[in-house]
DNA sequence: TTGTAAGCGTTATCAC
DNA sequence: GTGATAACGCTTACAA
């Protein structure tokens, strides 16, 4: 079931049924109509691979990600692959997990599928320590467009769409100074570039409000809500004292809230425990625990819309930024 | 940089190069290093589309799922995705929602892209009220093998792997039973197959202890934890009374438990709450959640590896089943 | 062991 | 408006 077949059954040439399959306005309606029913009749489906050969694309894009488990990424994927689909493109997912080779070598394997985009979703991708390590990105850019959700890398061939991390974070510290919390602790999961915009902004406020940041309040922990637990009973033990707790994740926030019932904390009075992401994780809890929420649908339905003027050769900005909101819930009284 | 440049510069034929690519052992050692060096020195990749015209396949499989975002089937795309690579199988992701008019048309889609198999993730695929509307899938897969996790149905071509639901749900009922649980409500989801077969264990353990079905502690609701909780509240405000709620979703049991914080009902002794799919959700709630673990990561190895048997020309059970673990955290004391 | 050449199903560039 | 025909880069008989 081919061309030719299709042609011969409608007595055309195949340039003809391929002018029909392409839309080409240079074919009759009369003509137009026969090759469509004879497709029709046939069940004729186009062959991708012979379209690829000769156009070297295949209106897919890869999109990378270090673990499509976690619930923010889960969206990310959800909303990027249906954005993609609904401007006919296919996607292409690859979990690498953190560590660089499997990154790189994943990279490039999506390279050879000659996709024809790369998106990464997730802060994970660009190495914040050690800038050369993001090079293999910055060389793959110089051929095709390469799209960071919630990334940013400043490159030819790159845009990056991000959430003002620093901005959510600089008000959640301002609206908690502001209500009389004088000792916020700080837990955050990784040095990620929007892991460090948070903390900046955290750091940030402080300042603004004539407050020393005081190292003994911040810390790094996983991203595993039994080990935050862990983390804060440990820190109060040792005779650190705080009234708020605010978190790079979710995950971290609901760690705190079980220091707090394991303390008998009162929520919010004693203690006010903030999340990001505003997941679903941040709902399930009693009480709810207040949440940034991180527009993720925003940020995926820009990154398509942006990569789709990039095909067209359109001008993007290297780098658009969203606001975040905060959502307040029962861990807060702000 | 194709073949062309390789075999020039290396001083054999396209045809040689195409063996060593393709580990064909009729070529000589010496011959093969020349060509290996040669590709290594241009930095050649074979052009899948080409390969793809010749073989009609592209080493890739398609995956569908409802919903991406939900936390169990994120699990399984993440470990399917993990297992297929591995086998040196690419993936194609589809999120098609639970319309079926949409499924339909999304399985069109990744069949005309050629894809050597499809996988469907999620109960979700195979109706249970109309059985003809799942001829289309019966019908592709005369054409390439079609891989459902957690749904079943019997026709060639076809290979089900599923998580015994009937017997997961019949322990715990019948623990909550033996336990002295006596008026035990069920809260479901959706009637697909697996939530099908969850109902009935539940239904089975009542019957073995001799005890009446009732029709008014069976209760239909939509995946979400907000409704579950009123559910349960208007429920008990019409009169209602139960000392166990088992679920078919951990959701569901979140829910619950609201619903139990709300009207200041001790756990697990005044009730008793079990969820399903031992998600991050169970372990987010204080008290921690028991649930059904539904060994999602074994289902998708177990997928994968049979159709990796399927490609092979091995036979392959048209189903295979695997037995759920019963975890238990503190909303029962079983 | 190696080379030649046909074929895979499209799209694109010419003529007409 | 339509039809030949040459790419596209690979695999694989078949020949040598």
């Amino acid at each position: 079931m081919n061309i030719y077949d299709v042609s011969a059954k409608a007595g055309v040439s195949i340039a003809t049924v391929s002018r029909v399959l392409n839309g080409n306005p240079n074919v009759s309606d009369k003509t137009r109509n026969r090759v469509l029913e004879v497709m029709d009749e046939l069940g004729y489906t186009p062959n991708v691979f012979a379209r690829g050969l000769g156009l070297n694309t295949m209106k897919t894009v890869g999109i990378m990600c270090s673990d499509s488990s976690d619930p923010y990424l889960a969206h990310a994927i959800y909303y990027l692959e249906r954005e993609l689909r609904a401007n006919g493109y296919d996607s292409i997912l690859c979990c690498t997990g953190s560590e660089l080779v499997n990154k790189r070598q994943y990279f490039e394997l999506l390279l050879s599928k000659r996709v024809d985009a790369m998106i990464l979703a997730g802060s994970k991708f660009v190495e914040i320590d050690s800038a050369e390590d993001n090079n293999y990105i910055i060389e793959a850019a110089a051929d095709l467009p390469v799209m960071l959700v919630n990334g940013y890398l400043d490159a030819p061939g790159i845009y990056s769409t991000v959430c003002d991390d620093h901005d959510a974070m600089y008000q959640v510290a301002h609206r908690l100074l502001q209500s009389g919390r004088r000792q916020i602790l700080y837990l955050y999961t990784s040095h990620s570039y929007s892991g460090m915009n948070k903390l900046q902004g955290y750091k940030d406020a402080l300042t603004a409000h004539g407050m020393p940041v005081r190292q003994e309040l911040i810390h790094r922990c996983a991203k595993d809500l039994g080990e935050a637990k862990e983390l804060l009973l440990s820190l109060a033990d040792s005779g650190l004292t705080f009234d708020a707790v605010m978190t790079s994740d979710d995950s971290l926030a609901v760690g705190a809230l079980k220091f707090a019932h394991c303390r008998k904390k009162s929520i919010p009075e004693e203690l006010s425990i903030v999340g990001y992401n505003n997941s679903m994780l941040s709902y399930c809890t009693d009480p709810e625990i207040s949440s940034v929420d991180t527009k993720i649908e925003s940020l995926s339905i820009i990154t398509v819309q942006s990569l789709m003027k990039v095909f067209g050769g359109g001008q993007v900005p290297g780098k658009s930024v969203i606001k975040a909101d905060f959502v307040q819930k029962q861990t807060t009284d702000l």
